[in-house]
DNA sequence: TATTGTTATACTCTATAACTATA
DNA sequence: TATAGTTATAGAGTATAACAATA
């Protein structure tokens, strides 16, 4: 199992790399990793309760008034109220959330390319299959032993 | 373009997930992940200065002050003079700390065999070769465009 | 009575700057 | 004069608990 090994400690490599990545690709623009995983959910889901915030990220309340409050100190979204619910509201993105979110993608477009650089296509659908499964079984794994 | 796109998004997948099954994992044994990740430089590298810690995790020597001192606190590691120059100290693991290590190894060896579990031989050997040469691609990019 | 979001409080990781003790 | 590590200070992310307004 040598080969499960590398695979692992390959993935763990990857971890790393990307956060790193993406943490500075973030400071350029005033962002941070937990203020843009907001906003993706957003630009992804449409206006979105805090409530449901918490929920899709997997963390307290408390945390998304915090990350709310900072994303609407830099323009990057804004709370609307909700239509029907005066407890909630609805947060939503700005245009400068819209066009962050945007260039966004083209970024990770590039990136995207950019690690699979020179691989013949073949080798690359491969990879992609071969991820789409580890995905699928580490998905398994965290969510099976998380109910200890 | 299509499936370098899913290998990206993948791997994305990949970095939250392995994070969380970190912090759970490291969570029971009351530690967190930067202090894991020194406790794992020492035990790879052997006793080594606050210094080096700065540097092989990149990160300031404040920060290093800050985790060692926590360490010490819960036992798994400690200071110890350095043998020529006074102004520094070696840190090094406690019994306690070795043990976790040593736990650690177990369970990454544990969770490696599993994302593969199922997968032909032939084929974790592809992929582990595939991951190298994203991991090298990626550390060219992170490293490349570093010095703006 | 239950739910949405907030204020209050606290802990961890992180950084920069100023300072102490040694090289 | 330079280096190793610390104290001082600050900001981000995170959590739980208590509380407000509304369902």
């Amino acid at each position: 199992m040598r080969d499960a090994t590398r695979v692992f400690d390959s993935l763990l490599a990857v971890t790393t790399l990307l956060s790193r990545d993406l943490e500075r690709e973030f400071a350029r623009t005033g962002l941070t990793l937990p203020r843009v995983h907001l906003l993706w959910e957003v630009h992804r889901a449409g206006p979105t309760t805090q409530r449901a915030l918490a929920e899709a990220l997997a963390v307290s309340p408390r945390n998304i008034t915090g990350l709310v409050d900072a994303l609407e100190a830099s323009g990057h979204a804004r709370r609307a109220p909700h239509p029907t619910d005066r407890r909630a509201s609805l947060v939503e993105l700005t245009e400068a959330g819209r066009s962050a979110m945007a260039a966004m993608e083209r970024e990770h477009r590039e990136v995207a390319t950019r690690i699979v650089e020179g691989m013949p296509e073949r080798d690359v659908a491969a990879l992609a299959d071969a991820l789409d499964g580890v995905v699928a079984r580490l998905t398994r794994l965290v969510e099976g032993d998380g109910d200890d």
